[in-house]
DNA sequence: CATGAATGAGTTTTCATTCAT
DNA sequence: GATGAATGAAAACTCATTCAT
């Protein structure tokens, strides 16, 4: 295997295992030896990988996104878009997102943690910006096709992952026993469905 | 003035300098000196008010829950439930929701920075519970009035609130110009208040 | 009463709040909030009684070998010196010794931490030596009836207080289940008095 | 050299510093940096070494009565204990606790320091009593071949042993121009030698 | 005299970062 | 590439002391 492919899994194997980390403590508790421990490396190997402590987080968030996207583009290019009609979807989008997505509590967790970060970190929130924007106008362009006025499609997608978002944030916060998230979330899929 | 007041006024002072400081940093990076600094009183007397460090954020967190839930009852009472129908109190509700709460960008930093520190602090994930319990609570007796079915109303009204959450991280992390969070929040609150 | 009572009455309550914080505490991990409590006094109050905390402490030694040395000397006053036999003498103030100075726990407690504090503290020490000078002084000059040699009988005396010395420290610090101190004075004693 | 005893050297370096503090200032006194500053390697290095400022503590006490007892049994085993008869042994035992225990100075302000310790600290008790017990066994032993009672031997070696730590307290607190230490002992011990 | 709010110096501790091996 | 010893900045926290009331 080429040197540059060793390199670059050592570099994943530490963004896992500040992933790990993550479950158990935000990132600005969480110190590089800590990082380093759960990735089975030596902590002076973390400067020799990534610039500093800062850096690491933001390839980690690069690589969660990254990870996020992925796995929805792989989803969309099993579809054959040009066939199934909006409900049918629609209604495998929410299957998706709902299984994957929003009630993966891991994924959910480490969102919560991204998202506070973002809020004051203006790099990682241009790169967040994006990845929403790009998710919203998958499913706008989705929406436009029985929602004539652009805008409205728009901010109908917005409103949907917004809304997505609201019960991932709940997923974690909430006691599961107390809420049927499942429920929550196929009761508004199944409006929108109707809507279209 | 007795001495109480002074004492709680003091604290009110100190809690309210670290939540003009949580709009610059996380709590993490946020130092005593730095929430000393903006109450304009020495360090060491955060330490004489308030046992440490933590002991700051779980009153600040108490703090703006109360805060927050005041402002709801405050505004609950003005309104004469027996009277209101429905339809009317839910329009009434978005309003307060929107300009208060969900577009309140300043709040809205603050409760994403909360959710954080709730998703790995134990404590302050039930108080948060707690005050969604009350929040949502409200809004599934209302609902109930029309959805006859309690668990629906619940899982109804616990949508509504997590899609104004999700709304409310939005319009802290996506650029206003890109997003009209108002009409986002007034398609959604339009159906619902149809659904009635 | 005096106002000068009523003062030293409240700098003597102090003292005993040290005393009894010692019991606990060695003195540098003993607060001057500490002291206040058990005085059941305002802290601000003790810097209006002492200089600082180091004068409470020098007051408080000072305090302490008074305390240790009026009840000799009270003890010595019973004793009618010009009838009583060395013999009986030393019987006597051998009793005296055990059960009042050298079996005391908290005494001996206190004692510790006096001559750490003394081992440092060239003031502590001064006074020090002086309490054990007037000491080893009066005991000398019994045992000068019979050891003709001035210098020997200082001597004696001198072993004398430090063996006792040896027996508190080690009163305090050894099981007493392990040791029995009664005995071990009582051996050591009985030679001494055979002596004369 | 290998690493681990680098390591082991550069903590007993630590340790000495700690001994060297010690003769000037309380442990309660000496702070981290004082003894990074004495042993010449950057504080931080400290807590590298060391869990923490306690457990400095724990190690040097340990570290001592182990000096303390290695020079003890280096003497013991130079001996023919199966030749010399008891006289002639505790003849030369004392002459060994006189020149390297009870009269030397550092030694005896650092076991003033650590009577101290121990009075308030379980730990340091324990670690203390140990050291004791097997010190007056081995004494105890000794003076069984001539007194026959167990008990009475054991009493009569804790009586030694107390008398020499006393002594050993006077000569720090003491000065040394008012009080001849070495005839002190000496008499106390001949008296002892006499005895057997 | 008594109180307790306020100050600021000093302490332990953590940790990202560097660097010689 | 890998290791771990070493550094130094910064943090939370304690506490004697002061002082206005």
């Amino acid at each position: 295997m080429p040197r540059k492919n060793i390199q670059e899994e050592k570099r994943i194997q530490i963004l896992q295992a500040l992933d790990q980390c993550l479950q158990e403590k935000p990132f600005d508790q969480t110190s590089i030896k800590d990082i380093a421990r759960a990735a089975g490396v030596n902590h002076g190997l973390l400067h020799y990988y990534f610039k500093n402590k800062e850096d690491i987080l933001t390839n980690y968030i690069d690589y969660v996104i990254l990870h996020y996207r992925s796995m929805f583009e792989a989803w969309i290019s099993e579809k054959d878009l040009g066939e199934i009609d909006e409900k049918e979807f629609m209604k495998e989008f929410f299957n998706f997102m709902n299984e994957k997505i929003t009630l993966n509590q891991s994924l959910s967790k480490v969102f919560i943690e991204i998202w506070e970060i973002a809020a004051y970190n203006p790099l990682v929130k241009t790169r967040l910006q994006r990845a929403y924007r790009e998710w919203t106008k998958v499913l706008a362009d989705i929406l436009h096709n029985t929602i004539k006025d652009k805008a409205a499609a728009q901010r109908m997608s917005v409103a949907v992952v917004a809304f997505h978002e609201g019960v991932s944030l709940f997923s974690v916060l909430l006691e599961p026993k107390d809420v049927d998230f499942k429920e929550v979330l196929a009761v508004f899929q199944k409006k929108v469905i109707e809507m279209l």
